[in-house]
RNA sequence: GGCCCCAUCGUCUAGCGGCCUAGGACAUCACCCUUUCAAGGUGAAGAUCACGGGUUCGAAUCCCGUUGGGGUCACCA
């Protein structure tokens, strides 16, 4: 009978959440969901020189947003707490502690230039060991002078370090590479693979699940499994994901934190489908997962060994595919903040325009800022007519007085529907003796500015009849200025 | 550079010894639809399964080497 799964994700609060470090919580979170096990968050800040308040509780507000709820962590009541490591400090140092009654660590009281210029000057990047058989009257002399010590961890000389990794295998790694590393930083504060082993065994964790860049320090930490005789959890090491240029992502070269996307108009929903899908797919075809979905069919032999390209216009395609599908209500609340960032006030509109704007517009935006954008027209005054459309299609001698034509048919269209506006222009353009489209064209672009839109009928009924008539009236009274100045 | 990991269409991937003259999706292109732009529908192009050796009756699938890519070498996590 196996116990019962319990994974974690454990973030630095460094920085904002990284769209990596967001995938590693959702594969986390996923396992723990599909396994009816616990996910635990544990926040990681001993770094103290960059963890901020800040930067912790935007990562949260970002779990939240792609609703990774945890069962254990900061704001719940876990049976293990505290989750922040700087409020763990004695567990740490009880260890430590245990460590050096046994003899496997030590006090080394280097300082940082002083191993800087070590490395320098051996060429090499591990530790020598220098400390590990100070005499007492040695150790007398350097506390003399002030040093504050670290401590620590002795490696063994030779052998290997063996592990099996869920997705790689099993893994050696040579232990004379191993130098003697750092356990506790001389303000006594622990380091991250002290910490970590430590806290995944003392909060139960069955399965670390995180990313390959840990890789190489999982002989470190079996090795301090081993040395305070704990049993090690099973070791998950999920590819990490590249530029388009197969480079490591990072800022510079595009959107790496979860919340640029959130900004940039991607629905959470796309993002948990999108993201889940770099290394790791599901056994069948399907590209469009929802949440339960996804929780059903996650596994993790379905986790690639290499890593993934982040593909900007899948997410987008994946985007669109939500913007369409999504109840209505859903995109009309989560498109106003975009409406109100692109300076216009939504609550001009009520829901029923907007549900026709959507059905009208949204199968034609990737993401939310393009829709607002898009419907931003019907908010503010156009800024320009498009240079080109003007020449092609505000060149003829019959536009101004049609303009002015259909600005007093619209004006006194009292039923003003798409049916009602479409007999308008169909039955003028006879008249006329040309076609719909020579009508409709200058129509769009009277309206729009461009030469792109959505069918007419349905542009001309979301603008509504005050906005319209004022349109085709402008535009006609462009026209005229323009033919005169040409 | 040392160590570790990886390698199927441009990209994400399916494939876990015979079903593969390699399947799906994004992107690309064409056609249909059409008042423009999309969406949608149909179809096309696109991978000598990185390369070279083995093992096997048979390999994209197993083994070895080469090359290429990535990760990592802190009192950061």
């Amino acid at each position: 009978m196996e116990h019962e799964v319990r994974v974690r994700f454990a973030p630095s609060p460094t920085g904002l959440l990284h769209v990596g470090s967001f995938r590693t919580a959702l594969f986390n979170w996923l396992f723990a969901r599909k396994n009816n096990g616990k996910f635990i968050l544990r926040i990681e800040d001993t770094d103290q020189k960059r963890s901020t308040k800040e930067f912790l509780e935007s990562q949260l507000e970002d779990m939240k947003w792609m609703g990774l709820d945890w069962d254990e962590g900061p704001e719940t009541v876990g049976c293990h707490s505290p989750y922040f490591q700087m409020q763990r400090l004695e567990t740490y140092k009880k260890y430590a502690d245990k460590l050096m009654s046994m003899d496997k660590v030590y006090l080394c009281y280097c300082t940082p230039d002083e191993l800087k210029q070590a490395r320098e000057e051996t060429k090499s990047a591990g530790y020598s060991g220098k400390c590990r058989n100070l005499t007492p009257q040695q150790v007398e002399k350097l506390k003399d002078e002030g040093r504050k010590p670290c401590i620590r961890f002795i490696s063994p000389p030779r052998g290997e370090t063996v592990f099996c990794d869920q997705i790689k295998g099993e893994v050696s790694f040579e232990n004379n590479l191993l130098d003697d590393f750092v356990i506790m930083k001389s303000n006594g504060v622990p380091t991250y693979n002290f910490a970590a082993v430590v806290d995944d065994h003392l909060m139960e964790i069955t399965h670390v699940i995180r990313g390959d860049e840990h890789l190489s320090n999982t002989p470190r930490q079996v090795l301090l499994y081993q040395a305070m005789e704990f049993e090690p959890p099973r070791f998950v090491h999920i590819p990490i994901i590249l530029n388009e240029d197969r480079t490591k992502l990072s800022k510079r070269k595009g959107a790496v934190h979860l919340l640029e996307f959130e900004q940039k108009g991607f629905l959470k929903e796309a993002m948990l489908n999108f993201m889940s899908l770099l290394g790791w797919a599901p056994k069948d075809d399907r590209e469009i997962l929802s949440k339960n979905e996804l929780i059903e069919s996650f596994s993790l032999d379905g986790i690639t060994k290499h890593p993934a390209v982040f593909d900007y216009k899948k997410l987008e395609w994946i985007n669109g595919q939500y913007i369409t599908s999504l109840p209505t209500k859903t995109i009309v609340e989560r498109l106003k903040p975009f409406i109100e960032e692109a300076g216009a006030d939504p609550g001009e509109k009520d829901f029923t325009w907007y549900v026709e704007a959507i059905s009208v517009y949204g199968n034609r935006v990737k993401t939310l800022v393009e829709l607002a954008d898009s419907l931003l027209c019907f908010f503010r005054d156009i800024d320009e007519y498009d240079p080109k459309g003007v020449k092609k299609h505000f060149k003829h001698d019959y536009i101004i007085s049609a303009l002015y034509e259909l600005e007093k048919r619209t004006s006194e269209d009292e039923e003003f529907s798409v049916e009602s506006l479409e007999k308008i222009i169909r039955d003028y353009s006879e008249e006329l003796g040309v076609s719909a489209g020579k009508l409709i064209q200058p129509v769009r672009l009277a309206i729009t500015g461009t030469t792109a839109s959505p069918p007419i009928f349905d542009v001309m009924k979301l603008a509504g009849k005050e906005l319209l008539v004022d349109r085709l009236h402008k535009a006609a009274k462009f026209v005229e200025s323009w033919k005169a100045d040409s």
